[in-house]
DNA sequence: CGGCATCCATTTTGATACTG
DNA sequence: CAGTATCAAAATGGATGCCG
């Protein structure tokens, strides 16, 4: 039941743990924070409660994943990503800055997207050059969904949640926000097009533009 | 036959393509160069005539990889990564560096090495900051594979085949260059015990040590 | 050598029903 | 909600035979 390509190579040690179907799309939802079984299911459409189960457990005897307790209120089980799990956002992001520029053509009729998958596409596109001495609090509300990008001096922090102390809030509805994302509209084309409103400092709202930077799209092969 | 996550998300698209079983470690053969079928197969144990043909199939279909012929007097056929193929190096070597960090005990009693793979090895552990205004040509010699890495001011370019102008050549057997690629001992340790040894530039031989950092090992789960 | 095709045993998966 | 248990469908692997 533990197939190994039996080969001594980092990459494929790597692969005989993390390369199972699903289980980087697993680590890539724990990366933006810690999350409830019944919230990964609905995250992965076509992973089952069986196979989730055995891949949490793999993650689990491997020291990358943890099952924890959400802090009160909420006190429900969760499952978390250890210090050895974040270290495998590098793979993530590596996987999501191919994909944008070569991939990325407009969403299938049958394609799901949620809100959270663009979290890390920012940690993907952010230009850490271009943001020294910035220092930003972005929030973006997209329907229900919240989540916010802390920027200082080229570092910068994407999470679920709201922001602490927001400079800036923009908010749509997801369809848009999906646009923006993929780069098939812009954020000042929404704002315009009043399917997204923006609240704050003007200027910090204009810098976002230079933070994120798509890549150039080389191909759309199918 | 081609079962998609059915996501809007750029890794989920990228791991469509190029996460089945196999696929990696394929590409992964591919960045140090071009390979014919019949090495293909002997570097990918397990891996079957029916299945390699699939997975080159699904790489020429999406522009990754591509059939070209050796240059003669080989003129045989061979594979070679297309250039949205060689931007996939960052993935296996993201893959290569979380495995170097946390997976690299001792090698198995069943598992096999291939020096190639230290060629990956080398260009992720290479350290671009130590290298700023070195210029280096060096050659390795694993019994009878040859390959080089030449570095020049902070960029580095590892392959297989001999180099053109060396500067200094380190010969050594299959067993002594896996244990030095994995930390397992030392080049130094290896020349005093004679089961390496080095001809060139004195200088730049100790300079090895400081272009090349294995990351610190944190931990041997099983 | 460089493949493609076929057959078959074994694994992995996906869907669904079920329990504490 | 958080999983277990079950079963059918699909993917994989290994061997082998064929052909240019």
């Amino acid at each position: 039941v533990d197939r190994s390509y039996g080969q001594y190579c980092a990459t494929a040690r790597t692969l005989d743990i993390i390369g199972e179907r699903w289980t980087l799309l697993l680590i890539r939802e724990l990366l933006t924070g810690p999350r409830r079984f019944k919230d990964l299911l609905s995250n992965l459409p076509g992973l089952s409660t069986g196979l989730l189960t055995a891949r949490l457990k793999r993650l689990e005897h491997y020291d990358i994943a943890r099952k924890t307790l959400l802090p009160p209120p909420a006190s429900t089980p969760a499952y978390a990503l250890t210090p050895a799990g974040k270290e495998l956002e590098p793979v993530v992001l590596a996987l999501a800055t191919w994909g944008m520029k070569h991939l990325m053509d407009a969403p299938g009729d049958d394609e799901v997207f949620e809100p959270s998958w663009a979290v890390l596409g920012m940690r993907a596109c952010f230009d850490a050059q271009a943001a020294t001495g910035v220092r930003a609090s972005y929030e973006f509300r997209v329907d229900d969904d919240r989540f916010h990008a802390d920027i200082d001096d080229g570092t910068i922090n994407v999470a679920a949640g709201p922001a602490h102390q927001p400079d800036a809030v923009i908010s749509t509805d997801r369809v848009t926000f999906r646009d923006i994302a993929s780069g098939h509209t812009t954020l000042p084309d929404a704002l315009r097009a009043n399917t997204a409103t923006a609240t704050g400092d003007r200027a910090l709202l204009r810098e976002l533009a230079r933070l994120f930077r798509l890549p150039d799209r080389a191909r759309a092969s199918s």
